[in-house]
DNA sequence: TCAAAAGTGTTAGATTTACACCCATGA
DNA sequence: TCATGGGTGTAAATCTAACACTTTTGA
């Protein structure tokens, strides 16, 4: 192999992953106690190493797989971080990435056996190195993002109701919205549409179960929340 | 040393600098022709390596010295770019930047010894690897981030006039507005202040210049554009 | 029968957009 | 004197935000 940069140093190059999930009205990312040292013990990101021959994007797409057994969960980047010291063993530049998922896709089983957790995301214990600021900047991307991209879907069952909805932006943002203008900019955009399915777990009564139509998104995106 | 990771690769990592300029009414960014192997000759960013002993941002802010002579222009992380063969010798993972600059801070003969131009946006030649990507992505960000926060002025003079902001705009925004209305807009801005000054470079009758007072907006930030 | 969540419209106020003419000056 | 860019206000339309009661049903 030619050797063009020989004068330059090299660095270990990881991902980190910041799993978002919405369960019981609140959004939740996956941590678990680092079982590897240096750190072994603290609160972490789900990571690994990016080999040598897959890119980044690939790397942690691996990672997460590995993690959740789901093949291209919907997944962007946060950025890199790289101080000296983030990493007390050597020295090892990390990109963060987010990811959405369904918690009811994945396997509980899978999960315990990765010894990750859901945890409430205003509820976070101290965190291994620099992975607390990753979580907060993946977080304050997704809210943006979700204004303007039908994302919000990847978080919820296939079907959910209204209510689900509104408490899963309630709980992106941290602030309660009005139920009668929410469902008003939903009604506008048809390609979130009403099944004649009812769901009878939230409340007596029931309510109508919507789903996202994204042949239809496709044809006229046009989503503003 | 301790060697906690020893079973996983090593990668090169550098940055890229996209560095923003306006001049004649135009958006421009520096580049120059690639003076090393491989890929020497190309159209590409102005670039370094991130040393053993510096963060990535720091490497970033220093590979931004080197090329200006300034110490600590605004830059914001733009992502992490990595394809296994991103770069045709090696391995190299590279954290793009944007930065801003005023060009008439920046010393001509700087710029000429280092063997970069001032090339329009919307006029960019073919640029090695990723470049054009990573300058593509650093508008993007850009566009979204100057329409919140009061980055404009670091690409504007100290003095300067509503036209010459207003053209600003125009150019990041790849659209004009209705003078009426972004007059309106900034008058509403109390840290854009008038000063009694008239430039009488761009027109016979002279304009007003403004300036931005930073600790005005700093006690009530509230900027939208 | 009552507690709990689902569902539904209107209005005032704020924001946004469209639009055209006079002014000052140097060439 | 005229071409050029500087400077100014209003009105219609749209969007946003505030707000309260009826329905259904299982316990």
């Amino acid at each position: 192999m030619t050797t063009y940069y020989s004068e330059y140093s090299k660095a270990y190059v990881s991902v980190d992953c910041i799993i978002f999930g919405f369960d019981e009205g609140h959004l939740r990312v996956l941590i678990g106690k680092r079982q590897m040292d240096p750190g072994r013990g603290e609160w972490s990101l789900y990571g690994g190493f990016v080999g040598p021959n897959e890119s980044v994007d690939e790397a942690a797409n691996r990672t997460l797989q590995e993690l959740t057994g789901i093949r291209h969960l919907y997944m962007r980047q946060v950025g890199a971080f790289g101080s000296v010291d983030r990493d007390p063993g050597e020295r090892v530049i990390s990109i963060a990435y987010y990811a959405l998922i369904n918690v009811n896709d994945y396997d509980d089983e899978l999960r315990k056996k990765h010894g990750v957790e859901w945890v409430n995301i205003t509820q976070l214990p101290p965190m291994y190195s620099d992975h607390r600021e990753m979580i907060r900047q993946a977080r304050r991307i997704m809210r943006e993002k979700i204004k303007t991209e039908p994302i919000s879907f990847r978080l919820l069952p296939e079907l959910f109701t209204l209510t689900q909805l509104q408490r899963l932006y309630e709980a992106v943002n941290g602030e309660q919205v009005d139920k009668r203008n929410f469902r008003k900019r939903i009604k506008e955009m048809e390609f979130i549409e009403k099944t004649e399915l009812i769901d009878k777990s939230g409340s007596k009564r029931g309510a109508y179960l919507y789903h996202f139509n994204r042949s239809a998104y496709n044809e006229d995106p046009n989503f503003k929340l």
